[in-house]
RNA sequence: GCGGGUAUGAUCUAGUGGUUAUGAUAGUGGCUUCCCAAGCCACUUGCCCGGGUUCAAAUCCCGGUAUCCGCACCA
């Protein structure tokens, strides 16, 4: 069978230490890969540029949240329900159905009663249905153990510090909060490598703004750059404020964080031919999101995958967990001047309403204090699921003035959610050139050098103990300075270039007889192969300044 | 999950029911050479796991696991 791309990169990235298949003496299990000492590298350093982008360019704050998550906030984010599928197995030939995917239009309970379903494949009859949750369940404790799971997103970890966090962010929006780590999902058949994993890492950014100004305070720098937007049919490029006026990106923070997420993939080493914004259709947004696109990364493999969802999540995270855990996550809107504003206020009478709903009247108590009057024929209360109506005898109307500073309200969020070890591949992928040299492959990762796991090699070219004690201190030196060197002396010179080329090391310093006399040394460029002299003294400051660009 | 193919050192690969299981690449040590995978010598690493058939299984059969292709799944 021919090779393709991906079992060539995946050679090489097994051989050359970037990936290995997890637990692989005992069989492996599918949907899990260590990353080797080269591979961790990379992932760091893409990692780190993404901080650079959303740390210090877009002044974000970062968390750490555990991967074990509470039952209740996974309950609250409806990833209980949203993330569990009813299925159904047929007692012959063992396919496996959705139930919403046999039934249609009728109630699950309806049709399990009737029980009469055949299997569409072989058409005996189904056994009978049961839940299946894409999350790792667990437990927290022995004995009276809470029920836990493995996140299967970092998000929630932020929403449900919100309230901290804004006020760390001196209650002023908008602000974003990332955090980066990994998630968690038990896919039902992972395949496709490193794209599909059980776990995974992850870079999220959760960006609270003002649902009345869904905007950021550097639109005006990226209005005229361009996106390339793929609407299912055809390929448009547009400007951001272009996206922006004419509806096809719905406001200006998601087109924001649009372009930043291009910007990102563009400096980690993605082909720029190779990427795309594709927007959600109806059916396929999570049950979070009200607008949602995809940065897709072409795969010569794979096609274009899915890499970077940058969703409008609205107001739903933050209102859901307002709702569950009672908790004030409000933020507030202050006004230019306060307002003075006439407030009808309810004052229940406790004297009425505790003989009449005995154990229930504080609970109703609270309830009626925090109802904003508006109608004041009937008061309503929803107690446990139930409305029940509240006598006009227990309670009084008040009309006083109070003066507002501000009103409260629940901010909405932009999240951009970025899919690692799926980047990480597909760089590996655009970076990956092949060519021949004496009829042997040679094979070059052109990484960025901000992102190259190793930034020089440095190489004496005999083993002349003058040559080698000066590459030693060359080393030394490059190392002190924070850089990543590898000192190879191994084998021919050619050799040990072509070593440093198929692990996408961009620059070599090469120590010749020349060194000794003049004090210098050569570069070579890993893309043209072409060298230059430099003094020694000024080789670090050389590097330092390439890799950073 | 279902159906089909595949599984031999770190990587690629030859091979047969029966001596010590090929070859290449890579790696290590040594000699030699030194600016783009040169050469020589020596060395290291392997038949996916479990069960069965057989005097004998890496080879045949069954089950599992992994992986690839198709279907389903991928909030």
């Amino acid at each position: 069978m021919p090779q393709d791309i991906y079992d060539k990169i995946m050679m090489l990235a097994k051989r050359r230490g970037f990936i290995y298949p997890s637990f692989e003496i005992y069989g492996g299990v599918a949907g899990f890969y260590d990353y080797g000492p080269l591979g961790s590298r990379l992932k760091l350093n893409i990692e780190n540029l993404w901080r650079k982008f959303y740390i210090l360019q877009d002044n974000c704050i970062e968390i750490n949240t555990p991967t074990i998550t509470l039952y209740e906030v996974l309950k609250a984010s409806g990833h209980v329900n949203e993330f569990t599928d009813l299925t159904i197995d047929c007692k012959k030939c063992k396919q496996s159905y959705k139930v919403e995917d046999i039934l249609e239009n009728i109630s699950v309970a309806e049709a399990i009663k009737k029980n009469k379903i055949k299997c569409p494949n072989c058409s005996t009859e189904l056994k009978d249905a049961y839940p299946v949750n894409l999350m790792f369940s667990t437990k927290i404790g022995i004995g009276n153990a809470r029920d836990a799971f493995l996140r299967p997103e970092t998000a929630q970890g932020i929403f449900i510090d919100f309230h901290l966090l804004y006020r760390y962010a001196r209650e002023k929006l908008p602000f974003g909060v990332i955090q980066v780590g990994r998630g968690y999902r038990n896919e039902v058949s992972p395949r496709q490598g490193i794209i599909r994993l059980r776990e995974f890492s992850m870079a999220e950014a959760e960006v609270f703004i003002d649902p009345g100004e869904k905007t950021h305070p550097d639109f005006k720098k990226v209005k005229d750059k361009k996106l390339n937007l793929y609407d299912n049919i055809n390929q448009i490029n547009l400007s951001v404020e272009k996206a922006v006026k004419t509806k096809v990106i719905n406001n200006q923070a998601l087109a924001y964080y649009m372009y930043l997420t291009q910007e990102f993939l563009f400096s980690a080493g993605v082909d720029p031919k190779k990427f795309r914004f594709r927007k959600h259709a109806d059916n396929e947004r999570a049950h979070y999101a009200t607008e949602c696109w995809d940065a897709e990364l072409f795969s010569e493999r794979f096609g274009w995958i899915e890499c970077v969802g940058i969703a409008d999540r609205s107001a739903y995270d933050l209102q859901s967990h307002i709702d569950s855990s009672g908790k004030d996550m409000y933020a507030l809107r202050k006004y230019d001047k306060p307002k003075t504003v006439e407030v009808k206020k309810i004052i229940p009478k406790m004297s009425e309403l505790g003989p009449l709903f005995m154990g229930k009247a504080g609970k109703i108590k609270t309830i009626l204090e925090d109802i904003e009057l508006k109608d004041t024929k009937k008061i309503t209360v929803n107690l446990d699921g139930q409305t029940v109506e509240i006598p006009k005898n227990c309670y009084e109307i008040v009309e006083t003035k109070e003066k507002k500073f501000g009103e409260k309200f629940v901010p909405h969020v932009i999240e951009p959610s970025y899919g690692i070890d799926r980047i990480l591949y597909c760089i590996i992928e655009h970076s990956f050139y092949e060519g021949e040299k004496k009829g042997e492959d040679y094979k070059i990762l052109k990484f960025n050098p901000i992102i190259a796991p190793i930034k020089v090699g440095v190489l004496p070219l005999t083993s002349d103990e003058r040559l080698v004690n000066i590459a030693n201190e060359i080393d030394r030196s490059l190392r002190n300075a924070g850089i990543e060197t590898y000192y190879d002396d191994g084998g021919s010179i050619g050799r040990r270039y072509a070593r440093m080329d198929e692990v996408g090391t961009p620059f070599c310093i090469t120590i010749d007889h020349d060194s000794i006399s003049d004090k210098t040394v050569t570069i070579r460029d890993r893309d043209t192969t072409k060298q230059i002299r430099k003094k020694i003294e000024e080789v670090t400051s050389f590097i330092k300044e390439k890799i950073s660009s």
